[in-house]
DNA sequence: TGACTCACG
DNA sequence: ACGTACGTGAGTCAG
């Protein structure tokens, strides 16, 4: 029999230090060991084609084996965080892969290993697959070493037999523990005799064959006089090290070959590990398809039989019956989830139209889907009179609430992470998919339960979904000609900045390339470089604002960029975007972002301009339509009243529930005066130090921000804590929270993890603190205003309104109503923001109504 | 595709 | 000694 026996630790070693750290998108996972340990085990596997594979591990033993030396290994033990937690996924999959795993208290995997060569009989050959040149000594004639590695991301192995450690070394495999036991070891504590290094080791060691031949000759053989006294000085030594450096062959493991043949895989547990670890490629290099069939213990088995349902009345009374309906849907084709398979219902089926208002408006039908906001928005085009009632379960909103770091929700990885299913069929996936939608549910809705998130699925998120929905399908009006018009005007600006920048600048070059500006001010020009990113000069405003005081060419620069960025990004971008009945509709994500908020895309209606003049006339050009006006509602100062709130801090719930203006309270505490006497620049440099303290604070950001030396950003910091007692509890609570849990949550248990808690680089351990400060108080700040959206939508739909809720921008709610209804439908948005929900301290919205944005914000 | 820059809350 | 505030999306360049 052929064995290939792996020494699990040193090749996750390898591996984990021969490839940039990788983690899962989430960043939750580190991958890199894991993944290199596959590529070298599949190379091996290839190059050896073995009929036994056992992969051994270390366990730590109580006490340590050679305890008369006790320094021995100790620097062995100290593996880092983002190695140590790759360990358990990696042996669970390779237990799943069929390969077993040899373990034994005590004992480290080189003696495993050790143990399985001496058991190597007639017939049988044996590798040992190893990262560590210890093992070297186990080279017999049937025994051989692979040596592996990991350079530059590519596996590699060096086959070790007697030849070549000959060739290599000038000893017989034997002799190289008697080299060892001379020269010593220091990554393994194994002392040596002091002052002998490999090349001296192995001279005498092939000129004399061993340690013993060379100790009871000492005296005779011909040496070097300070080679003999280091040798006569360290004879302890020596003889102490050949003892523990010599790999023991009696590990309490099974040495029959024979067991180790690997039993078939289980592919469903395989194809999940790797999914879960995100390693995509990996799962078709493995190539399971083969090893499916195997005879063991299978996943539940679904029946994905797929067939077109055809008598829809026979469907709808089955459905009815089961009170529940689980199914997919894509663009009017509905799969549904029955006893005998899957039923696919067509839009061209006798009685569709039908069957779809009686089985949506349906409310005893409780109903599980995927993506339930393309439903809602299929239906609203489809049929505008077909009402949607009682979806109970989105795969992808429960999937996104139990892990938001995840940003995987399709289907086929929300089935493959949850639902105990085999592998899907290549022909009919989405039936596949849809077979398993119970299953998936059934995980995640425990999951969900146990996270007592409940409430934040059912009154928060999949309301939610049909709002956005409607939000989508009404769009926001834009006068494109103005836009048009605008992006004219700026082009001339443009031209005539770019000419004047050449002509200062002496020469031409790609003013959008940070590249060539940074060439062409830093090198050219002789400007003060300040700050360099990875590929050069830094070129970002704050740089450029540093310049421009004393070099007008910068400030025309900063000028290009900023029309140029109006031109590109908005005028041109939004122009492309508009509907062919002047609306653009920007699609709203439920599921992106780590916080809880929305996020915009194609286009980003929620970073349209605001701050510059310029950049808001933009604004202008966004209206209501005619006989309308927009109402436009803001939360004021929403994550410092929730943060009042959790951190319930006396002083800062006060200075809220009075109406005052709380960057001047932060400034009359921070500088320790009465109110009164607060100038407008302290009230800015309170007012960062609010925005610090809501982000993680830290003393050297907030000096850049507010341009003061670090220590005195520091004493701000200190003087804000002193005062605001609650928000310093606040502030080491949560923290400590999140380490001990590993999560941060918020008021209504939307949750985060936060892996970064626990790395070993302190920056990213920092990071992790800040965001566990953070996410708490922007997480809830988008609870509520979510539920603001469900009961502005609610009301406005109660009171057979026209008016239209069209976007939001976090704190922001913009409607859309007739001129008939500014005033009521103004009352409904203030008063449903401010009282979605009671926290210690009272939400404030202010609002405005106008023809445009401009005007109504 | 990643880096850089910059628009928003 | 080292890098530094939270959360997003889009346009552009350059390898």
């Amino acid at each position: 029999m052929k064995l290939l026996a792996l020494d699990g630790n040193s090749i996750l070693n390898r591996a984990f230090y021969g490839i940039k750290l990788l983690t899962t998108k989430d960043g939750t996972k580190f991958t890199n060991g894991i993944y290199g340990f596959l590529n070298i085990l599949l190379r091996l596997r290839d190059e050896v084609n073995p009929d036994s594979v056992a992969i051994a591990f270390d366990v730590k033993a109580p006490t340590f084996r050679h305890e008369m030396y006790s320094g021995y290994k100790a620097n062995r033990k100290g593996m880092p965080p983002e190695l140590a937690q790759q360990m358990p996924p990696l042996k669970e999959l390779l237990a799943a892969m069929g390969y077993k795993i040899l373990e034994a208290p005590g004992w480290e995997a080189d003696d495993i290993l050790g143990t399985l060569a001496a058991n190597c009989g007639e017939g049988d050959f044996c590798y040992i697959a190893t990262g560590d040149r210890d093992s070297l000594q186990l080279v017999r004639d049937n025994v051989n070493v692979l040596l592996a590695s990991t350079k530059m991301g590519r596996p590699q192995s060096v086959c070790y037999d007697r030849d070549k450690i000959k060739e290599e070394y000038l000893v017989a495999p034997e002799q190289m523990i008697d080299i060892k036991a001379l020269m010593g070891d220091s990554s393994d504590c194994i002392p040596g005799v002091a002052g002998i290094g490999q090349k001296t080791a192995q001279d005498l060691i092939s000129r004399f064959g061993s340690i013993d031949e060379i100790y009871a000759n000492l005296d005779t053989i011909d040496i070097k006089k300070g080679v003999h006294d280091k040798l006569a000085a360290d004879k302890d030594m020596a003889y102490l090290s050949r003892e523990l450096g010599t790999i023991k062959t009696n590990a309490p493991v099974d040495g029959s070959y024979e067991s180790y043949v690997p039993s078939a895989a289980d592919a469903y547990k395989v194809t999940s590990i790797l999914a879960d670890l995100e390693m995509y490629k990996m799962i078709e290099r493995l190539d399971l398809k083969a090893a499916e069939k195997a005879d063991k213990p299978k996943a539940e088995k679904t029946c994905t039989d797929c067939y077109e349902q055809e008598d829809l009345k026979l469907l709808y009374n089955l459905l009815k019956k089961a009170g529940e309906a689980y199914f997919t849907f894509d663009s009017g084709v509905f799969l549904f989830k029955t006893d005998n398979g899957v039923a696919t219902v067509n839009p061209e089926n006798e009685g569709y139209a039908h069957f779809c208002s009686d089985f949506l408006f349906d409310r005893d039908i409780r109903k599980y889907t995927y993506n339930s906001k393309a439903l809602y928005a299929f239906y609203y085009d489809y049929r505008q009179d077909i009402e949607i009632n009682s979806i109970c379960g989105d795969a992808m909103l429960s999937a996104y609430l139990i892990n938001p770091s995840s940003g995987a929700y399709d289907l086929k990885r929300i089935i493959a992470e949850y639902a105990n299913a085999e592998l899907p069929e290549a022909e009919n996936e989405d039936a596949f998919y849809t077979a398993y939608l119970p299953g998936a549910f059934a995980k995640m809705n425990s999951l969900i339960e146990e996270h007592n998130q409940k409430r934040l699925l059912e009154e928060i998120e999949l309301p939610l979904a049909k709002v956005l929905a409607s939000m989508e399908r009404e769009g926001f009006l834009v006068d494109a000609q103005g836009i048009e018009k605008f992006g004219i005007e700026l082009q001339g600006r443009i031209e005539i900045l770019v000419k004047e920048i050449y002509e200062e600048a002496g020469c031409e070059f790609n003013l959008n390339s940070p590249k060539q500006l940074g060439e062409a001010l830093f090198v050219k020009m002789g400007l003060p470089a300040k700050k360099k990113t990875k590929s050069g000069y830094s070129t970002n405003a704050e740089v450029l604002e540093g310049l421009a005081a004393d070099y007008p060419v910068v400030a025309k620069i900063l000028e290009y960029r900023s029309l140029a960025k109006l031109k590109s990004t908005y005028c041109d971008g939004l122009l492309k975007v508009i509907g062919e009945d002047g609306r653009i509709r920007s699609t709203l994500n439920q599921t992106e972002t780590r916080t809880g908020r929305i996020s915009s895309t194609e286009p980003n209606l929620q970073n349209i301009p605001v701050r510059s003049e310029l950049g808001r006339e933009m604004r202008k050009f966004f209206r209501a339509k005619d006989g309308c006006v927009l109402i436009d509602a803001d939360y004021s100062q929403i994550e410092l009243r929730v943060l009042a709130h959790m951190a319930n801090d006396k002083n800062m719930i006060e200075a809220f529930n009075n109406g005052d203006d709380i960057h001047a309270i932060t400034a009359s505490q921070v500088f320790d005066m009465p109110l009164m006497m607060v100038t407008p620049l302290m009230r800015s440099r309170a007012k960062a130090v609010n925005f610090g303290i809501v982000y993680g604070i830290g003393a050297f950001s907030l000096a850049k921000d507010i341009g003061v030396t670090r220590a005195e950003a520091d004493s701000y910091i200190k003087g804000y804590l002193a005062h605001f007692s609650g928000v310093r509890k606040y502030m080491t609570d949560v923290v400590e929270k999140a380490k001990e849990n590993g999560y941060v949550e918020t008021v209504f248990a939307r949750r985060r993890y936060l892996p970064e808690l626990s790395s070993s680089n302190g920056m990213m351990r920092a990071f992790g603190e800040r965001v566990a400060l953070n996410m708490p108080i922007q997480g809830t700040a988008a609870d509520i205003i979510k539920i603001a959206m469900i009961r502005v939508w609610e009301k406005l739909k109660e009171q057979c309104l026209s008016a239209r809720l069209i976007m939001q921008v976090h704190d922001e709610l913009i409607v859309e109503a007739p001129e008939s209804e500014a005033k009521i439908v103004a009352g409904i948005v203030k008063k449903e923001m401010e009282n979605a929900v009671k926290m210690r301290v009272a939400m404030q919205a202010d609002v405005g109504v106008g023809k445009t944005w401009y005007e109504s914000k």
